[in-house]
DNA sequence: AGAAATTAGGTAATCGTTTTCCTACATTCT
DNA sequence: AGAATGTAGGAAAACGATTACCTAATTTCT
């Protein structure tokens, strides 16, 4: 309106020069406030018309709001962070994979961390994302650790995934399958064929999902009349769930009756399980049963070798 | 210090009510100006005795700056995004999980998309990137489009890994190992243990690397005076690169002379051949030398069978 | 027709930092 | 001793959005 263009006026601003709301509301001739109204569709707050030009004036400049201001002002960001154990998984990879394409449907965008299962890490990574305002915070395989207590105060923005809270939280959301049914199946599965005896590698027992598989299959087993002597239950603590299935294949071939099925309680462990019986066993190969769990789409290219449980990791995004 | 405590004196903060700068500054009995240089770093404007009242106020209230207000005030976010292609790619969480590490290490935090190697999807996370004020991006396997464009203007916050930039940038800031001497090696190799005839199945060439194994591949065979007929470079258009290598090995078993070994741009390619000849071919299954290409930590678990090129992806970070 | 309610939109406060001034005081130089 | 130069730290203006509050103008009710 000033015709004597205070320096604060930008007539012409520059073509990448920030564009801010100011800038539209200029533009269309509004008020700031008015902009930030339509774009926030508070209705019956501005007429048609007035949608109209600032429509086409954000159009126009190309405008989109500072994420940082409008976080700011309003407290809360569209990010979500997805804190993984550990992305080395290809199982986890995938299910990060979902997740984002879930969430970015719903406009928010994910961030993700990799806690190598360390509490400290974890901690850090909750603090970071606490003072970014993150919407919410997917834990896929939880640690305990003092931070997430302190989250746990407000269960409505943590999801778990897989692993159930390391802490006993009322009003948990959790994501994942029946482990207790998904291993009577594996049980049944491999009583029928009767690939006597059967065996379990298992991975630390401190991840309530591992947890639930061990003892599932166990008591399925007893419940079957199948046999499962203890020296067939083996945990071998391993830097990773591979070594865990190599070593803990290489103790099984050493009993006196080695195992004709083994279930392994994730896909990484039946890897190492293979891997051991090809280069210490090969005669083995064809002989012994190997059964998974988690099921990541590359298995059938891959490891065609490898029977299991297949996890719906696809359909985790949409849930969380 | 006004006794009659009107409401926005905060006297005893709720635990977990949100401690500002002004709450430290308070605290610690200086100004918020001060508390934000002592945090900054701004050295020779502060003394030693009222750094560590601030330090030590920031400690005891569990202090963390809002991420926002920075980001806002300053214009720059310690945000780094990863556009990755194609996550479902093993090589490429290796990269991501490798660049996660070194850039948290550096301070950042990374954001993870995945554009599905689509323009569109690329250029949405683009845009949402610059509202975010990122402080660069990194491109696993750019594809071009209208933002990528735009951003080039600005090499110096954009980093390109193991695919080049789709668009001629001066000053490029590229991550990835040289394809062409990998591929003369991996001729090399391939003649010396004189398993011919040789072949080779390839990805789409829209991607540089792609384009530089093939071209470097076949310059390498010429040289070395190595026949590589033409009906034995394939390249068959598929959903996945997994498709892509089942496809091809497919039409290269249907030659008169079938291959004795391959070479395949990609490790998802190999584990596409190496299926095919399981399922239609088992016989060839010990003649035929697959070689692959990225040669991700899982292989030596789940593919022994297969040759490559390891690729350090774990020294990329440190690059980025 | 006058009162009440709704609609449309402007003004300005606010979010939590960083940073530019500015003011004292203490030190060093001539 | 007076001037010049640091040094330490406070007051307040940004940053760019959201939103509570307010004012007119219109519509609806009685």
């Amino acid at each position: 309106m000033t015709p004597k263009d205070p320096p604060n006026t930008p007539k012409a601003p520059a073509q990448s020069a920030s564009i801010s709301i100011a800038t539209v509301a200029a533009k269309a001739g509004v008020s700031i406030a008015t902009v930030s109204r339509v774009l926030n569709g508070l209705s019956s707050k501005f007429s048609k018309a007035t949608q109209t030009k600032v429509l086409q004036a954000v159009d126009e400049l190309g405008y989109r709001p500072t994420v940082a201001a409008r976080t700011l002002r309003s407290g809360q960001s569209r990010l979500v962070a997805l804190l993984a154990s550990n992305m080395a998984n290809p199982s986890m990879a995938s299910i990060a994979a979902a997740a984002e394409v879930a969430l970015r449907k719903s406009g928010y965008v994910m961030v993700l961390c990799d806690t190598h299962d360390q509490p400290e890490q974890q901690d850090e990574y909750l603090k970071e994302m606490g003072s970014h305002n993150a919407r919410a915070v997917v834990m896929l395989g939880a640690v305990d650790s003092p931070e997430l207590r302190q989250l746990a105060k407000s269960p409505e923005r943590i999801v778990f995934v897989n692993r159930h809270a390391p802490v006993p939280i009322e009003g948990e959301r959790f994501v994942g399958i029946d482990n207790r049914q998904a291993v009577l199946d594996v049980a049944q599965w491999m009583h029928q064929r009767r690939q006597s005896p059967m065996a379990l590698i298992h991975g630390d027992v401190r991840s309530s999902a591992t947890r639930e598989r061990v003892d599932g299959f166990v008591a399925a087993c007893k419940s079957l009349k199948q046999a499962l002597p203890r020296s067939h239950i083996c945990f071998t603590p391993g830097v990773s769930h591979l070594d865990i299935g190599y070593l803990g294949m290489k103790q099984l071939m050493t009993q006196k009756t080695p195992p004709l099925s083994v279930f392994c309680t994730s896909d990484l462990i039946a890897y190492g399980a293979h891997r051991c019986l090809h280069e210490l066993h090969p005669g083995f190969l064809h002989l012994i049963t190997l059964v998974g769990f988690d099921h990541s789409p590359l298995n059938d290219w891959i490891a065609p070798w490898l029977h299991g449980i297949r996890v719906p990791y696809e359909s985790y995004g949409e849930a969380i």
